[in-house]
RNA sequence: GGGCCCGUGGCUUAGCCAGGAUAAAGCACCGGCCUUCUAAGCCGGGGAUCGCGGGUUCGAAUCCCGCCGGGUCCGCCA
């Protein structure tokens, strides 16, 4: 409904300048504070026309009419010093109610969206780095599904870079441990081998040999690696699958060497590009990167970026925009990658969301050196601290009942976690905070949802249905209206983050809702309202309690009806 | 050395791209509120020279330049 209003208002302002004889080519409307929404356009007139912001405004204002059509939405409009203030109507506070009740969704969007996200190498288990690629993926995923465009999630496993190799030999040399979770299993035949490697050549030239035999195709070695990849993705999935994530596809880029697509990019690369010739090894300069790329090595095996290359063609034939999550370190590849494929006259260009980096206190993440803490240790720890918390609260329930809030509430806080900080700031990783289960994070928006419910329920019990219709014209206290002013915007604020692939914004937004409706259940009684307020109460905790439940949902997080 | 990112109360952050109304939250801290729909809640309080120095502007946390501190990339690794 918000957005409705905005354009209303800008209809209204735009005819306003009009009137008033003021040119200019932006509006500056922004969402305030201090009115629903405020212009800024006094300030830019006041130096083209000399004369002081205030009476510009004062001037505009007085040339304000509202139609009947604009009073549907808005109320009034104030100048306020040098501000202009717009505030909505009566109807729109009723009517954003009635949408939400008849349930507000997006109109299908036709465009097609690949997004690429996780992609973890099948070398081990997922640790906390690849847990905020993953829950920004998905978080991304289904906001921009919720706003109406065919999203299509892909894990792009990279089964056949060195990491691999080392791990397909360690788990020769060294066996596996059955009883181990697949991923976990391998990590330690990873982690095995690659400190023997460190100091043994002859190991070293082993490992090149399996790359090189994979890469041709040799049947016993497909299937040692076939065997170490699945057993590590199958882990890896059971991992997601506890967060709430699940790929559309995977898409293995050894595919693309068996294919020939690798070789058919190379081949387009040296008739396009500016190619450099180092023996069989095959350069390409790139304008304005220092650093040439190479895309074939000496002994004419593929490289990782090669392969990409070839996934990000395959991939711009399905679909009409295509998003990669990517770590900061993977910055100048990406800006690679992108430069590689203008070249190649590819029509869709990949768009990157690139995350700083997560860190522990005592340093660096690496699956190599065994330095990591393990997504599934991690989820471990924290459902098993939410489950205290619930067993302190809710002594009355089952076992069985608290695990599952505690399951609800941990996996909840710790994909709140991730995404409530932008993506560019870098975060050093510290267990101990991320178990203390935050306070207005994840849970606090679960509880908020959990007492709406409860409200409905104790409803119910006593035979007190949510009406069909209320006069929700009596819905104007201060907390009340906040309240109902908030679900407006929960629209604008999904169409914004899928515009500007932010997600910060939309946990920001699940907090603030959540806020606005313990004010109003601390001030506004339901139950206990006269008959036609109670009705009418009941329609916006069951509109506010649909809200919260969305945007949870949209943020890849269980809303518990109770908690 | 060069590129990119970050630096806002004790701690974690929002605001910065598109400069404007007393710099906005959470945690922690202090003080109130459970005979009323779940207190994982609500109300109140203290606490910030927005890293430093210049510049542009009527106006700078926001834009420009320089510096300082932290991170990261600059492999025939992925």
């Amino acid at each position: 409904m918000y957005r409705a209003f905005k354009r209303a208002v800008e209809h209204l302002l735009k005819r306003a300048l009009e009137e008033a004889s003021y040119e200019c080519t932006s509006l500056e409307l922004e969402p305030s504070e201090h009115a629903d929404i405020t212009s800024r356009v006094a300030f830019t007139l006041a130096t083209k026309y000399r004369k002081p912001p205030k009476s510009i405004a004062d001037d505009i204002v007085r040339h304000i009419v509202l139609t009947p059509a604009d009073r549907a939405l808005i109320s009034e409009a104030v100048a306020m010093g040098p501000y202009i203030n717009f505030y909505v109507s009566d109807s729109f506070l009723n009517a954003t109610l009635e949408r939400i009740k008849a349930g507000n969704t997006a109109d299908k969007r036709d465009t097609k969206i690949i997004i690429e996200h996780t992609s973890a190498n099948p070398d081990g288990p997922l640790h906390i780095g690849h847990l905020r690629n993953a829950i920004i993926g998905d978080t991304l995923a289904r906001v921009l599904k919720r706003v109406g465009y065919h999203v299509e999630t892909q894990y792009y496993v990279n089964d056949m870079g060195r990491q691999v190799a080392v791990a397909v030999w360690g788990v020769s040399r060294f066996g596996l441990n059955m009883e181990k979770k697949g991923d976990h299993a391998i990590a330690d035949a990873y982690i095995a081998a690659n400190r023997m490697l460190e100091s043994d050549a002859t190991c070293q030239s082993e490992v090149d040999a399996l790359m090189k035999r994979y890469e041709i195709g040799d049947e016993a070695v497909m299937k040692r690696y076939e065997s170490v990849v699945q057993r590590c993705l199958a882990g890896i999935k059971a991992s997601l699958h506890r967060l709430n994530i699940r790929h559309d596809i995977f898409v293995f880029e050894s595919r693309f060497v068996r294919s020939g697509d690798v070789e058919r990019v190379i081949e387009e690369l040296k008739h396009r590009g500016d190619i450099k010739y180092e023996g069989p090894a095959i350069m390409l300069r790139l304008e304005g990167i220092d650093k040439e790329l190479v895309i074939q090595r000496t002994d004419g095996t593929s490289l990782y970026t090669t392969r990409d290359l070839a996934y990000h063609m395959w991939k711009s034939e399905r679909c009409d925009r295509m998003i990669d999550v990517f770590g900061k370190d993977h910055e100048l590849v990406s800006e690679q990658l992108r430069k590689a494929l203008l070249l190649l006259s590819v029509d869709v260009l990949p768009e990157f969301v690139i995350f700083e980096f997560v860190s522990l206190p005592s340093g660096s993440l690496s699956t190599r050196a065994g330095r990591y803490i393990s997504a599934d240790e991690l989820m471990d720890k924290i459902e098993e601290r939410a489950y205290e918390e619930v067993d302190k609260r809710r002594s009355d329930l089952s076992g069985d009942k608290k695990r599952a809030i505690a399951r609800i509430v941990g996996i909840g806080a710790l994909r709140y976690d991730m995404v409530k900080v932008s993506p560019e700031k870098h975060m050093i990783f510290d267990l101990e905070e991320a178990l203390d289960i935050e306070k207005k994070g994840a849970p606090f928006v679960q509880y908020a949802h959990a007492r709406a419910c409860s409200i409905l329920r104790v409803a119910r019990e006593h035979g007190i249905a949510v009406p069909e219709s209320a006069d929700l014209s009596l819905l104007r206290a201060d907390s009340e209206v906040a309240l109902i002013k908030k679900l407006s915007t929960f629209e604008y604020v999904l169409e914004n983050a899928a515009c500007e692939l932010k997600l910060h914004p939309v946990a920001r937004y699940a907090r603030e809702l959540a806020e606005l409706f313990n004010i109003f259940y601390k001030n506004c009684p339901v139950l206990n309202a006269d008959e036609e307020l109670r009705a009418a109460r009941l329609v916006l905790v069951e509109c506010t309690m649909r809200v919260l439940h969305e945007v949870l949902s949209v943020l890849g997080i269980e809303a518990p009806e109770e908690m």
